[in-house]
DNA sequence: GGTCGTACTCCGCTTACGTCA
DNA sequence: ATTGACGTAAGCGGAGTACGA
């Protein structure tokens, strides 16, 4: 009787896998490859090549050395890849897809009596805060972002005024004995940040900045000065809110992925668990069929073995006198122990000699 | 050519604020 | 009205790289 589980060479199927796995198909580790290993495939991933591809195309000018710095780390994110990027949808202006995207606010900021051609700048003081007419327009959209955005503009009004007026705070919070210390706290690498003579505090861009934003982030996930400085402009942003806003996000989709990648992990551990577990169990009843017929020994053996490289099963009757198993679990140097001095040919189903693309699952063939 | 200082950008971590249930 | 959880803008520090002196 003759037993010929195999399991596959583990480090072909390991390869194997990660073939599979670069090609978009992030399958649980197949039970048809018997291989006992887990891919963990940390390598470059495709999309993300894709994209750093598409951002060298963008990047023809100066600034194209500059933005290749830094594209390593992300280049070396996990297979396991998922479209993060929320589908936000963009008001672009349909008539022509050469004109600057337009957003309602810059052309309620226009004619709204905002003046100077900007729209709803979150970044200038306003010299009048009017709140009456802020409100109406976030009555079409009664977006929250919007109002917070309005409370905004009311705080920069607070901070215009040497941080002190208190009093005027419309938000209420109890955080109004922070304004000091924010100001205290003002980063000098942010220089631009007291180009208006006061520090800044924290915002929430609008609906449509954000949205602008991640449209641009869909393009290429990194700026490059000339386009941090066009959206910022495009925006009525500071370039250093631009760059915040990139690294932020990026921070999130990797905070993301890393969820994603856990959960996937998790499940591979599982499944590889559950069949750990549905193999060993075979093989005791194998065990248990070969001690309780020992009639079974007298016949040949069949062994049902499949190629970790091409996933080829192959089928082979042999005697059991004269043949022996090709490899009960794992390892070729296993066998080579197991058979050292013993002299006995070992059977291999697979002429591996003529075709160079398998690799021979036993060294002792050589 | 090697070294140093500076500027810039990135990332990771953290803080603080706004929003919502 | 209060409160805790959550999302996110922003600050900070360290690291890497480019560039000129």
């Amino acid at each position: 009787m003759e037993l010929g589980l195999s399991l596959g060479d583990a480090s072909k199927t390991f390869g194997t896998f990660m073939e599979k796995s670069n090609d978009h198909h992030h399958h649980h580790v197949t039970s048809k490859s018997l291989g006992f290993c887990m891919g963990l495939s940390i390598g470059p991933n495709v999309n993300n090549t894709k994209e750093t591809d598409q951002q060298d195309e963008d990047h023809d000018d100066d600034d194209d050395e500059k933005s290749k710095k830094h594209k390593s780390p992300e280049a070396e994110a996990p297979i396991v890849q998922l479209d993060l990027l929320p589908n936000t949808p963009v008001q672009r202006n349909p008539s022509s897809s050469a004109q600057p995207l337009t957003f309602p606010w810059v052309q309620m900021g226009g004619g709204g009596g905002g003046g100077g051609g900007g729209g709803f700048d979150v970044n200038k003081f306003p010299l009048v805060v009017d709140h009456q007419a802020e409100t109406d327009q976030d009555g079409a959209s009664s977006s929250p972002n919007n109002s917070a955005a309005s409370s905004f503009q009311t705080d920069f009004c607070i901070y215009n005024n040497n941080n002190n007026k208190r009093d005027f705070d419309s938000s209420g919070s109890g955080a109004l004995g922070n304004h000091d210390l924010e100001g205290e706290r003002a980063s000098s690498r942010n220089s631009d940040d007291d180009e208006n003579g006061c520090t800044r505090k924290k915002l929430r861009l609008s609906k449509d900045q954000s949205a602008f934003l991640e449209e641009s982030f869909k393009e290429h996930n990194t700026l490059n000065p000339k386009q941090k400085l066009a959206l910022a402009k495009q925006l009525n942003l500071r370039p250093r809110q631009v760059e915040v806003w990139f690294q932020n996000r990026r921070a999130r989709t990797k905070l993301k992925q890393t969820e994603v990648d856990c959960e996937y992990l998790k499940r591979c551990c599982e499944t590889l668990t559950e069949e750990n577990r549905r193999l060993h169990k075979e093989l005791q009843e194998l065990r248990a069929l070969k001690s309780s017929n020992p009639f079974y020994m007298q016949l040949p053996a069949t062994t049902l073995t499949m190629c970790p490289s091409c996933e080829r099963v192959a089928t082979t009757t042999t005697t059991a006198t004269t043949t022996n198993p090709p490899a009960t679990t794992t390892s070729a140097a296993t066998d080579q122990t197991s058979n050292k001095g013993s002299g006995r040919p070992r059977f291999y189903p697979f002429s591996h000699t003529q075709n160079r693309g398998h690799q021979s699952t036993s060294t002792s063939e050589k």
